[in-house]
DNA sequence: CTAGGACCTCAACTATGGTTGAGGTCAACC
DNA sequence: GGTTGACCTCAACCATAGTTGAGGTCCTAG
């Protein structure tokens, strides 16, 4: 379907070809809830304009790390029933400006790490902060709890001790 | 198994307790390939004490986001049949560096752009530099490819233009 | 009025990074 | 020498983020 013209309304074809994505995943989207659409007397997906802006929304907190759930959540905390606004995004994206934030604090406090704690070779050692992790990007389950020595010579803890 | 003090290897569950990684992590990092051990008599895994530098250099290298493939390919690339050095360990910190800088100003430039594109609405517009990407981060697929405008009045490109 | 492209649903499949459980063996301590 | 905990394999399962294909319908242009 080309737009039309008439009601503005958008196929999903439109979408893809606009918004850069595949109408499988539009189809992706809609069944994760981050979009909506009406249909058609013949039961053909008709989108709001405003749906670009979302798929944008979307691709871009994806970029920025942000799981398709956390998306979904920031999304439908927008003012039901109408286009949100310029207000509404810019509230959103600010949230998602902290949030990159805090990963390049986490990214750059690693990076220094890893030139003064690898690059030394200290990454046996207990000692090392990198290995005593603050956690920055720990997101893929408990993570590292403990890192200990692997050097001859050194303390060791008792087996029990967690 | 506690250690054995005699040869100094290191049961699969004394490795876990010292690096933090459940049981079943090992038995998939070896499956993977990121980690080899040498089987006892009764078949059971045992460790020299390099591997625990080399697990906490896998769980490190995935906080900087790197995937369990490219760590495997990475740490095959260490000389092989000697134990690393740190010479080898700073050279592969080196390249993880390089890519984490890569990484932290590809999110610095997405935080700047956020404030100074979504921020002011113009998420909406064609000319958005954040969508029309240098993909800095776009590891997901061909990805986005195309963003165009999607307010009334602007220029619309043709039906059949990519 | 018919051909063909666009669209529909639903199920299955991909890859990554693991975890969980069943069923069985090993080994160390009493 | 028996009990218990640590270990083994293999298969199945989880979540995330989609893609692919089968089989069928819609709709628009000629």
């Amino acid at each position: 379907m080309a737009e039309d013209g008439r009601t503005g309304t958008l196929g999903i074809g439109d979408v893809a070809r606009r918004s850069g994505v595949a109408v499988s995943t539009l189809h992706f989207y809609e069944r994760k809830g981050l979009l909506s659409s009406t249909r058609t007397g013949g039961n053909q997906r008709r989108y709001e304009r405003d749906v670009l802006r979302r798929v944008s929304f979307i691709r871009l907190a994806q970029k920025v790390g942000i799981s398709l759930q956390e998306i979904g959540e920031a999304l439908s905390a927008l003012p039901e029933g109408r286009t949100p606004t310029v207000a509404d995004w810019a509230r959103l994206s600010r949230q998602w400006h902290d949030d990159l934030q805090e990963r390049i604090d986490g990214l750059t406090h690693l990076r220094d790490d890893l030139l003064g704690c690898i690059g030394c070779g200290c990454l046996s050692l207990r000692s090392c902060a990198l290995l005593n992790p603050g956690d920055e990007l720990g997101r893929h389950g408990p993570g590292a709890r403990r890192w200990v020595e692997d050097e001859p010579g050194a303390r060791r803890p008792a087996a029990d001790e967690r």
